[in-house]
DNA sequence: ACCTGAACACCGTTCAAGT
DNA sequence: ACCTGAACACCGTTCAAGT
């Protein structure tokens, strides 16, 4: 073998490693809907072209985003009764997708997810069947968790943007000029929702979903 | 007045109306990322700035077009059992939008909906004081239900646009080259997803929510 | 192997000019 | 008032060429 077979040559100025850096860099700071090939190959004063010898295409971009993510998260405690061990994945899956908004495109198709998401999904499952469901009711009860997660994030994140961007979006216009008795009230409407939307809200819902599922002396 | 006042010079070639019935087209026939001011224009046999003549911009033509598909809907039936009624105004937001996926985009941000959708909000918490419920928990619960089937529809709009373009996606690819040994059993869940994607589905977790919600000797 | 530059096929929107 | 053409500031991705 040649020893002199590292370091010879240009070195290598872009990287996977460097790359995913840069990218969680500006998706932190400025959002995912700055994050595109152009401007990520920008930021590190490269092409965008370059950047495809190191990823496949953007999405392939976006799942390493996510394993990144969900790498660095710490273990979850998995409480012994078996309604809190279900309540517990579906805040551990709350709490993953929260901090990657940009991630939701990626994971809505059912069952795309990476290894630490599908073992939360098989706790849960395995959970409600602890619970007294049969295996078909236990896959439907987390069924209906995840849609009730996922709309929860997709509320959630859309506030915020709106929120990020001030008032005057496009679409607070087009309210405006289509119906302007309305708007006092969405307004009043608004500020309640924004009330209701602090810290244990989703788990206060989640609870009464779970309790639906589980009730007894359902078919 | 002047008689003549109407057909007089070059006869307008754009309306809102004939804008909306191209837009509904493309919409119904191709699907929402068909739909651009571009495409649209070029479908007119016209140019991009002409339909700013008539729409504000593409916000305010998705929201025409959201108008245009509720006020076909036929008038819901309000059953005289509250909780039948929070079920029947639960269902009817779902069909209304599973009809319009391309509006989830402009209606996630709570209480910004037209007048017919507001309508079925208020009949829904209305409903769910009739259970019993005082307003803060009515309201809430109206919110769970929301977002369950806001996540419902999401992960249904996306199972149908990857059943539309083959397995084949970006994304398909890059979970093939990041866990072949996951895929197998995400090919089983597949399945498994689509068999319980059927009718009656979101109808059934609909009752396991709601009873959830309504249950007695919470708080 | 790694990177560049030009190009393809798109976006939504603005601006100045035409009739 | 209604419409056009050119332009601005973007996208993701492909292709052919450079070192």
């Amino acid at each position: 073998m040649e020893s002199r077979s590292r370091r010879v040559g240009r070195p290598r100025r872009l990287s996977r490693e460097a790359i995913l850096r840069t990218a969680e860099r500006i998706l932190t700071e400025e959002g995912a809907e700055h994050l595109s090939m152009r401007r990520l190959a920008k930021d590190m004063s490269s092409t965008p072209m370059a950047l495809y010898h190191h990823v496949r295409d953007k999405d392939e971009l976006l799942l390493l985003l996510l394993e990144v993510r969900t790498a660095r998260l710490p273990p979850a405690e998995l409480p012994h009764e078996p309604r809190e061990r279900l309540l517990a994945g579906a805040r551990s899956l709350h709490e993953m997708l929260a901090d990657s908004p940009w991630a939701m495109d990626a994971l809505t198709p059912d069952g795309r997810v990476n290894t630490p998401t599908r073992r939360i999904v098989e706790t849960m499952i395995d959970a409600a069947v602890a619970c007294g469901l049969n295996h078909e009711r236990a896959r439907h009860a987390y069924r209906v968790i995840w849609y009730y997660t996922l709309g929860e994030l997709l509320v959630r994140f859309h506030r915020e943007r709106a929120r990020r961007q001030g008032d005057s979006t496009p679409w607070e216009r087009a309210m405006h000029s289509l119906d302007p008795v309305a708007f006092p009230l969405l307004a009043g409407l608004g500020a309640q929702l924004t009330e209701i939307a602090g810290t244990g809200h989703y788990q206060r819902g989640l609870e009464a979903v779970v309790d639906g599922l589980l009730r007894k002396g359902v078919a």
